[in-house]
Order: structure tokens, then sequence, then C-alpha cells
DNA sequence: ACAAATTAGGTAATCGTTTTCATTAATGTT
DNA sequence: AACATTAATGAAAACGATTACCTAATTTGT
């Protein structure tokens, strides 16, 4: 309601005296600058935005684009963003494209058309920076899914060895028929999976199933069913993604099969409730708070430094081990 | 990069031609607007949503503020609500306040200077609609926490009667000496104490604590661990939000008791894991689709005519018995 | 056939800032 | 004392759209 002019009006200066003095960009009478927050303190004027970034052609906000926000992995990185933005006065707009490319594209449209001064992001699968008409404007820092670019900035977990170590632990404690479920709308799924095959044959085992399946609970519940109630039923499953355990879980309650003793579970991310069913989840847990921190940090340092050569960081997994994976027998 | 103008001067006509063909608000000869029309595609043009936003005054976009991006209720809600808007043209954006009231401040000024169209909203206990500026400019819609104003739409629980059947469904079931734990954060705890406490009077009990702690796992934990190692141990809790409930899971654990036969738990929420863990919970469900959704709409309406009558929509909430407070002995 | 109404499209003001350029006053330099 | 800086400010041009106001040409009504 109450513009640059009204302030202007009532400190009996000019509207660019009244910016200078906001801004903190230009030496100012400290009189005069008195006199103009004095207005600005009276009339409750607060800057608008819209003008301000239509005029600088940037803001001070991020966009966070996450690919599900219902994982409880990426409202923990959302969580993370949010405070280490926040300690640099930035604001964080959230949007989720539920693994959909046109939800996607749409997102990524509006975040530039507001100018924000970047993105925090993790792609679907079919995405390609390189292809992206802003690409040069707005910085990306891409996380927990690699995109096939060398010239962008990354955060991305170790997941073949956390798959390796996750895997060996269910061979050391004894089971031998191992089937994986994959998430199909990432690299990350592709990753594990290697970790998975990797560790299976280097223990000269073989794989009893391995499916990519969409990261949704009714996908895994669906496939672990078909899985559980073949002849040759598997004595443990892997997952790369909590959703899928959730989906584990619901399919073993339902065909009445006991974990571990039926059948052992893993899988990823440590979530409110892994530690509480029954039997608890064995997981990797991934650093999420640290991973939404060096995510914004990145992202910080390529505003300031656009020319800056990317980095690709690497956090690893931590294994917890719980009841889902007990020595068989 | 390519604005209105490069458009105009590759067709030939003048930008407010170019703009009305966009806006399809004049009579344009089928020629011309074909000649704008490819004009537009050949360059790739997108119209800045800042300078539309500046000249406007208004936006495509609804901001969501959520209390705790964590609690698994309002991922739900946003969900739901992402959906509505995305059928109707809108984005949104979605922030969190962490029951802070700075952040909260922080990001209602954030969306009103983005001149959103609207904004769904739980807001923190200590917020007063009346008192804020934007009031006027800014169409609310409050959601999960009622608040003290007759003139806005909410869309709510109808959390005493919710309360009561849930507490009525532990006495049923010969539970007697109930605790209560409830969040302090907003109305939502109170009114579910309310009907907490009328049951118990009504069956002519007493109840052994009801205590007001923040909504997180962290106090659940705490709160019940204490509550479970006194002398005179209830035989059931009741909560009135899942972030709690998985505190009381984690203390019941970690004192060695079991849940029911040494006490019983019922809570508020559905959630990924309340089936899955050991036992399943006892919940009331709430509504989140129809929640979301109706918040969204309200929105939309209260948009195209700012001067309808405020509407309170008051949802129920559905019991769903599970092991966590089968019949006593 | 002439006034009135409608169609089509250009010109320029506007939204609320920031910033370039210009101007004056004050200070420092030789 | 003359000249070069620097400090402090204002006027006006951006930023990129929308739209009120005009004008001209065409159509309609009588």
């Amino acid at each position: 309601m109450t513009s640059i002019k009204d302030v202007a009006k009532a400190a009996g200066v000019s509207t660019a005296t009244v910016s200078r003095v906001l801004a903190n960009n230009a030496p100012i009478k400290p009189e005069t600058r008195d006199r103009v927050l004095k207005a600005v303190a009276d009339l409750n004027y607060r800057p608008n935005l819209i003008a301000r970034s239509l005029r600088a052609q940037k803001s001070a906000k991020i966009g966070l684009v996450v690919s599900d926000i219902r994982n409880p992995f990426f409202t923990a990185i959302g969580r993370a963003v949010e405070d280490a933005a926040y300690e640099q006065g930035y604001s964080v707009l959230m949007c989720n494209t539920d693994e959909n490319p046109e939800k996607e594209e749409l997102y990524l449209n509006l975040l530039y058309d507001e100018n924000v001064a970047g993105v925090i992001f993790s792609p679907t699968h079919q995405f390609n920076i390189n292809s992206q008409t802003y690409n040069q404007k707005m910085p990306f820092v891409i996380i927990d899914r690699a995109v096939d670019s060398s010239d962008v900035d990354m955060v991305l977990l170790d997941n073949v060895a956390a798959a390796y170590e996750l895997t060996e632990h269910l061979i050391n404690n004894g089971y031998k028929k191992l089937a994986g479920l994959f998430g199909d709308a990432s690299t990350t799924g592709q990753e594990r999976s290697r970790g998975f095959h990797k560790a299976i044959k280097d223990h000269h085992l073989t794989p009893v199933a391995a499916h990519f399946i969409a990261p949704r609970i009714q996908q895994g519940y669906e496939t672990s069913m078909a899985l559980l109630n073949q002849p040759e039923r598997p004595d443990a499953i892997f997952t790369s993604n909590s959703m899928l355990t959730a989906g584990i879980y619901q399919a073993a309650r339902d065909s009445k099969l006991k974990v571990p003793s039926d059948v052992a579970v893993v899988g990823f991310d440590e979530t409110t409730w892994g530690a509480l069913v029954d039997p608890p989840i064995t997981v990797i847990a991934q650093p999420t708070e640290e991973i939404g921190r060096t995510a914004t940090e990145l992202l910080f340092q390529r505003i300031q430094e656009p020319s800056r050569s990317p980095k690709t960081v690497i956090l690893k997994g931590s294994l917890i081990a719980r009841g889902s994976s007990a020595k068989s027998k």
C-alpha cells in the first residue's frame, strides 16, 4: 500500500534517497538517514519485493524442488535447507514434482520466472540439465540423484558403497537368496542396484530377483506380494528406498510371514518409524542434515562466484543394524 | 531474456497487441493473432511473471504455510492442496514455520510481497489474524487450528467429538487409568483435551495425568518416560498428535513395557507406519485429502468473491481400532 | 446514405523499485 | 586562490508487462 514515494514525501527527500538509505549502498548524511528511517517506521513501510525483483533481476529466495514430499528423506532435507538458508537471510520455496516431469518443468519455470537466486533440485530420471534454457541464469545444485553433466554442483551419497555394505551385512548374517527392489525414477536406484549385485557376486551368490519399480508404497507392496508368494521365495529383500520398505512390511504382514525368520528386510533412510516397527528395520541412514546444508552452501558459493568450477560432494551413509536382518538360524 | 518487445517487433505489431493476444481479452484479427503466436513460438517467449505481477497486483500462486513439514499430516495436506491448485492452473509455494512465530511472520510477509492470490495456513498459537495488516488484501483459509475470528474461512476437524470417541473407545475396552498428552502449539490440542476430559467425566472416571507439551517426538518421549516410570502408572495414554505417539512408542520400548498389556496407546492421524509398528496403533484418521481440497476450494471461492461471508467447514475423523488399544485382560 | 456502434490496434501511463547521470556543496591539494 | 576530488542529493530512465485512452476503419441501423 504505502510505497517508496510516500516515504520520500514524508521524509522530504527523493525516492532515490530513500532507496539508498534502505540499500545502504551510498553515502548519506546521518541526519537525512534518520529522517528517512523515521518515515519508514512511521508509515510501516515494506519495500515491494516484486518491484525490487523486477528491477534487480534477482531475489533473496531459493527454490527447493523435490520429487516426493511424503518421503521422509526429502522432508528432512527440506528442514536442513531451510535452516541453512534462513541463516543467510534467504527464504525457501518448496515445490513437489511428484516424479512428474510436467510438474517439474512447471515449477522450474516458475522459479526461474520468480528470479530465484538458485535451485536445489532432485531431478526425475528424464531430466537433462544441459538442454534446459535457464541453465545459464539460475544456478542449480543437484541432490540425491546424479545427472549426466560435469558442470553442475552435486551432493550425493556413495550409493554403490552403501548398497554393498548393506548387502554384505545380509550375507554375513547368513542370508543367501537375496532379492532387490529398486526405485526406477532416478539414478539412485541404479547405483544401489550396482552395489547390491557386486556384493552378491563377490560372495559367489546369485540374486533371486531384482525389480525396478516406482518408489511408492503401493508398488513396493504389490511387488513384494508377488515375490513372497512364489514357490522360490527369497530369504531376504533389499530395498533402495523407505517407501518401498514400508510396502514390504505391509506385504509381509498380509502374507503372514515373519521378519526376519521367513524373510529378512533391509532398506535405506532412517525414518521416524524405522526403529518402532516390528521388527525394527536395518537401514543405511543418510546424513540428511549434512546433505541439505552442504547443498545450500554450494548454492550460495555459486551464486557469489558463478564461474567457480563445479564440485561434487559425495557423502557416506551409515549402517544401522537392527532386528529385521538378525542372524538367520 | 526475450521480452514482449522482441515479440512485438518480430510480429510487426505493438506490445499492446501481443499482450492482448496472450491474455485473450480483446478482439484481434485472426491473421494478426497467428502472426503473434508464431513470433511467440519462434522466439520461445515466456511472459515475465514478475512484471505481470507488478502490474496486475496479483499472481497465479497460492501459499501454504504449515507448522511442521515433518509431520505426515501436513505433508498429506500439502499433496492434496497441490493437486487441487494444479487443476486450476495455480502453483503452490510451501513454507515451513516450525512453530516459530518469527518464521511465520517472515513467510507471511514474503507471500504477501509476492502477491500470492491467497494463503492456506495452520497458524501457531500466538497468531491473531485480526492484527495482521495484510488481512485485507490476501485471503486466508485457516486449517487444522481454529483462530479467534469469525471472519475467516476455516477447515477444521471436529476435534472434541473425535477425541471423545477415541477416549470412549479406550474406556469401553476396559482401560480406567487414562493419561493424556496434548500439543501445546495450537487450539487443536486444547480441543482434543476437552473431548478427552468430557468422555472420562461422562464415564465417572478421573484422569491420571494430562500434559500440554511441544508436539515433537522428543517431548513425547521425555514426558512418556516420566509417566511410565512413576509408581501410579497409567494403563492407557491418549495423544493428540502423531509426533507424540511416536515418542510414546519409543518410551514404551525403552522402558520394556508392552503395548497394550502394560499400557495402551491411542493417537491422531493415520501415517505410513501406524499399521506397521508393534502393535499397530489405534488412531483417529483425519480426511487429509478432503481437508486440503476443501481448503483450496474455499480459497478460490474467496479469491473470486472477496466479500462472500466466511464459512467454517467441520469434518469428521474416523476411528481405526487396532492392537494398541485391544481389550484389556 | 448518414449517424451510431463495433472492431482492430497503436500510444503512452502505470505498477514500485533501483540506478545512471547530473548538479551542487563541501573538502582537500598545490 | 584555483582546481580537483568527494559527498550528498535529485530527476529521470530503466525493468517487462497490462490497460485506459485514442484513432481509424468497418459494420449496422434506420
